[in-house]
Order: structure tokens, then sequence, then C-alpha cells
DNA sequence: AAGAACATGTAACGAGTTACATGATTGC
DNA sequence: GCAATCATGTAACTCGTTACATGTTCTT
């Protein structure tokens, strides 16, 4: 009912899959969440923290005899309502994603030539390194957690981040050779 | 030399086309960077008074007997210089794009299948009428600004949009079918 | 006369990163 | 013993948006 951000809803999220740490959560973000979302442990913890403030989870903390202290965080059915209200809620407008080789080679005729053709190529490799790891995902998904029932869906992201990635390499392909043949000119 | 953020190099990019005022280079980055980057008034008005402290820029302010409060600003050799420099400095790792339509498609599971397959629609319509713009521009650019020296850089990332965004359409379809074939059974 | 577009600017706020601080456990 | 990994947390800072404030000019 609140209204809470995005990020807050990730984490809630992420309690429900097997994510009960703010370690675990960041982990889980860096490992799968990757190409479309990433959170700082400077908002991790804190958002933690009102969750439970606000009875959307609970916490239990291991703090006995010298043990290492760690808490262990659980949604609560508060926090699985919210998360199916949010869940329904409509979908935002496609926000605007910065690309900063996109905004260099706007600006590229104060350029020579080759220093833009190898800004291209850096980024083209980037994005295959990319590629291939959503390659490596997916096959530990397919081989490893398929019992799991959210697999479903994690496939569903990895694919569409490999299609757009595939689709900016094939531009950065296309857009060196056009650059190449007019330098012939 | 000093490192200003790339929306300041941008500021600075706009003034070499064409752009030179606050409101002008609002206007051309809401029309033709609008796919790649954005920025606020808040923003653009205190870059361009610290591009004017700093050199980069000159400032020409028209206030004489009652007429409109308007201000001119032009790059200089050292704001040149500086944008050079920005252009050939490597590019950055690739930033992760945020994206909420596949926040919430990741936790999916806790939803009916005909939400999920509605928002699916509703972003591929958004996708569509993302891909119109660019086609829209694309024309404009082609029919009248064909003689603008960088005209063809503009068109580079023109296709990038239009190309990621039809990669992310056919993915919105397919994904869409197949949470069809999997209702069914 | 009215409303849209032109035009500039600031203050408060929210989101997110980075750097720092701390300490335990595991494997070599 | 040492390094890597596990584990939690905060404060300062940067970036960017939103809401507000103000006034002009052009079009109908």
């Amino acid at each position: 009912m609140k209204g809470y951000n995005h990020t807050t809803y990730a984490i809630l999220g992420l309690l429900t899959i097997g994510c009960h740490s703010g370690y675990a959560i960041k982990q889980m973000i860096d490992q799968s969440l990757n190409h479309f979302w990433k959170i700082s442990y400077g908002q991790i913890y804190p958002t933690l923290k009102q969750l439970v403030q606000d009875d959307l989870a609970t916490v239990e903390e291991t703090s006995q005899e010298g043990k290492p202290h760690k808490k262990e965080y659980f949604i609560t059915s508060k926090g699985e309502a919210e998360l199916r209200e949010w869940l329904q809620s409509p979908i935002d407008a496609i926000p605007v994603e910065k690309n900063n080789v996109l905004l260099k080679l706007f600006f590229s005729r104060h350029q020579p030539h080759d220093h833009t053709i190898a800004h291209l190529e850096a980024y083209k490799q980037k994005l295959q390194a990319h590629y291939h790891t959503y390659e490596t995902i997916e096959q530990m998904i397919v081989s490893q957690l398929h019992e799991e029932k959210d697999a479903p869906y994690w496939l569903f992201t990895l694919d569409y981040g490999k299609r757009v990635t595939a689709a900016a390499v094939d531009w950065c392909s296309d857009t060196i050779q056009k650059l190449n043949d007019w330098e012939e000119i």
C-alpha cells in the first residue's frame, strides 16, 4: 500500500527465491539479475532493515557464543501481498537507457574515423563477452536447476538479454563496416 | 583535464551542433538523443553555468530594453579540446540497463499467467511505438538534413535503436507465445 | 483574451555508489 | 600464517528528477 521503489521490490522478490541474507541477495543479483538489475550493499542492508520495520519481512539473528554475526530474513504474508500487488501493477514507461558509446558516436564527427572504429570494436567485444555469460548461465539453469519453479522465468529474461545483445553485436559489425567503406572513398 | 561526467560532455557536444541555449539543448535531447540519453533542466542550466566558469564555453546575454531574457552559449577552443579528449578516451564498461519489465517477469511465478502476458503485450506496444518514432526521425534526417555533417552519425545511433528495439519486440512476441502454449498444457 | 510555446532558473528530495570500518571462517 | 571468501553495516558524496517560481512571445 505504501509505494516502495523497484529496488525494494527486487529485494522482496529475492527473499522468495531462496535468498535470506544481504550477502546472498547481493550474490544472486550479481550472478543472475546482472543483465537488467544491480544493487549495492549500500542499498541492500538499509532496505532489509526497512522491510522488517514495515512488517514485510522478519529477521532471525544468529549471535550466540562467538558465532559469526549473521542475519536471516524471511518474507511475511504481508510482504507477499505487497509483492503480488507490485507484480500486477501496470508497467512503467520504458526508461531511457543511457548509452555512452552512442553518446560518443553521436559527436564523432570531431574525431578521426579510426578512433570511432576502435571504440566500436571495443564495444563489440564487451557485448560478446556478455552474450557468452548469458549462454553459460542458461546452460547452468537448464542442466542443474530445471526443477526450480522459477527457472522458466529466469530463462525468459536470459533470452531477452541474448537477443538484444546479439542485435547490438550485429549493429557493431555493420557500423564498423560502414565506417571502413566510408573511409575508402 | 578535470574530469566531467557524461552529461556535461553531452551538453558540450550539443553546443557544437547548433544548440546555443539551455532550451535548444533540451529540445534536441528530447527529440534526437531520446533513445540513449536524457537530461532535465535541473541539470542543463547549472552545467552551462559551470562550463562558462571553467572557460569551456562563453555566454552572450540578450537583455536590453524589455527584451526577453535570453542567453546564447558558444563552445571555446578549450571546450573543443576537452570534448575531443573525452571522445578519444576509452569507453566504459557497459552499464546495467535497469529493466522493470524483466524484473517483474523474473518473479512472475507468484502471478497468474494472463497478468504476465498482459504486461508483455503492453511492453511490446510501447516498444513498437518507440520503433515507429525512430523511423520517423530517420526519414526526417534522410529527407531534410542529409547535408548536415553530423547526419551519418545520427543515423548510426538511430539504426542501433531500431535494431535493438526490433529484437526486443520479437522477444515479446515469442515469449507471449511460449506463455500461451504453457497455459494450454 | 487565452493558451501554447518560448525561456531561465533553483531548492528539496530521492536514488544509488563508493569508500570505509569491522570481523569470522575456510582452504592452502 | 595468509589470502580468499563470507558477512554486515554506515557516511559522504554524486547524480538526477520534480516541483516550483517567473516572465515573454506567438498564434488563434
